[in-house]
RNA sequence: GGGGAGGUGCCAGAGUGGUUGAAUGGGACGGUCUCGAAAACCGUUGUGGGCUCCGGUCCACCGAGGGUUCGAAUCCCUCCCUCCCCGCCA
């Protein structure tokens, strides 16, 4: 959510940030429309209850009922008009917060302008692309051969875009979720285990709504939606807080379940799992001031980065243009591994800084040690890596002529010992 | 699932229709005192919004949302949450 008084006091700036991102301006001229109309309204209404106040006081102390009554009987016409202007405004506010949270964060002066994602910016590549004597499978063809993926009974018990993980391949993801946490608790962060759904309110402060209501799933019955990343309940934390500013910043860690109906890219990646509609996550997030979320997202990125070195992985950085660039987000680093099955680079890590766009939307706060004004906290949000695709990246990188796979070193503590899977 | 109690400011806790945006106590912060501290005393201590000659002024907020009334923290309705007892399930 941006701030009214930003739109109202330097409206271009938003209507640039909406052309960066390839979105109708058209919005800010109604949400300047409806912000002129509320605030009359307003004047006009508040009068009215200032007189109201005023005279029922004077009412509460008259003895004279004949006094009383004239009163009285103004005040319900009175009351009658405030009524109304109440009505209007309600309806006006109503639109008006319609309007403004479908706007999107604006981008910081860094991310590179452009309309698509063909225009994000690789800044580095780490590593060589693995090179092999044979010809590499993807995961689709190594996983069921190896018998730790099985698309046919994920698909009977549930439907497309569903799988299971069998024997070592479910223990491979379970050890990944343990080492990446344990990575991200000696990075800083303090590890959380969180609700797996949400209500409304919390899925609104995280950004996901009205928006990507598409996305989700929900429990109609019971008014809950399935969390789409550990983000949302992470954001949900500190809702409605004031934080003490010696309290930041805070480094959270989680790993969760996320749960997406993918309707917007129906047919695409149907193949493997790159893309389901549940896969598991381990979240980093920052809740810091202002002054210091630019920093901590550097930190961040490296948190994400040190995840894969630690993996073996090959990986380049990029760095989102605002046509790419998320709903929340300010500026973004998209982390790519190789995949050398599929032949693919696989988004495995966004990191991005959303300032105090959710901040704003779930009202979190901190007040300065000098006992000032309470402000907006910052936070940043990123992924210690996607479970499906980092188990790609494992499977088809490590893979064997034989069509065993090698576990990485770093994860056979979680694995029993075993180092390879055959 | 059944029965009962409750949700008020940073905390505790009054307040059942009219100077109550909210008593009282505690905490915190500032000041006086002190070599310093404690004690004592004095003061300050919410958020959002409108207008503003930027000195203020007005509006809203006592779990959330509606309603009654000239006027609601106080009355009515719905919902949410917490606690206790019973039942049920793990």
């Amino acid at each position: 959510m941006l701030d009214l008084n930003l739109i109202r006091e330097n409206p271009d700036l938003v209507r640039t940030a909406l052309q960066n991102r390839q979105m109708d301006v058209s919005p800010v001229d109604e949400i300047l429309r409806l912000d002129e109309k509320r605030r009359s309204l307003l004047t006009q209404v508040e009068a009215l209850k200032a007189e109201r106040n005023a005279v029922s006081k004077e009412i509460g102390r008259s003895k004279e009922a004949a006094t009383r009554e004239t009163k009285i009987a103004a005040m319900r016409e009175v009351g009658d008009r405030i009524s109304a202007l109440d009505k209007e405004v309600a309806d006006v506010e109503a639109e008006l917060h319609a309007i403004t949270s479908a706007i999107p964060n604006i981008p910081d002066e860094r991310t590179p302008v452009g309309t698509s994602e063909e225009e994000n910016v690789v800044l580095r590549t780490t590593g060589q692309l693995p090179e092999f004597d044979f010809e590499p499978k993807p995961h689709w063809d190594l996983g069921p051969a190896l018998g730790i993926l099985d698309f046919e009974r994920g698909t009977k018990i549930t439907g497309s875009r569903f799988y299971v993980l069998k024997g070592p391949g479910a223990r491979l993801q379970r050890a990944l979720i343990a080492f990446m946490l344990d990575l991200h608790i000696r990075q800083g962060y303090t590890e959380q285990y969180l609700p797996f759904m949400v209500r409304t309110a919390t899925v609104f402060g995280a950004g996901q709504l009205p928006k990507f209501a598409d996305n989700l799933y929900k429990d109609h019955e019971e008014d809950l939606y399935f969390v789409p990343t550990a983000e949302v309940p992470l954001t949900g934390l500190h809702m409605d807080e004031i934080l003490e500013e010696a309290q930041l910043p805070l480094f959270y860690t989680a790993y969760t379940p996320c749960f997406r109906r993918e309707k917007m890219s129906a047919g695409r990646d149907v193949r493997g799992i790159k893309r389901g509609h549940q896969f598991d996550k381990v979240e980093m997030y920052m809740y810091t001031k202002p002054e210091d979320s630019d920093t901590l997202l550097e930190k961040m990125r490296e948190d994400a980065e040190a995840t894969c070195s630690a993996l073996g992985f090959t990986y380049r950085v990029k760095q989102l243009c605002t046509g790419d660039l998320g709903f929340n987000s300010a500026i973004t680093y998209d982390i790519e591994v190789w995949a050398a099955g599929c032949n693919e680079w696989l988004e495995v890590s966004s990191v991005s800084n959303v300032r105090d766009f959710q901040a704003r939307r779930a009202n979190i706060k901190y007040r300065p040690s000098d006992g000032g004004k309470a402000r907006f906290v910052h936070t940043l949000n990123g992924s210690g890596l996607g479970l499906p695709r980092t188990l790609i990246a494992i499977l088809e990188n490590n893979q064997q002529a034989d069509g065993s796979v090698v576990v990485p070193e770093v994860l056979r503590p979680w694995m029993g010992g075993v180092e390879v899977i055959k």
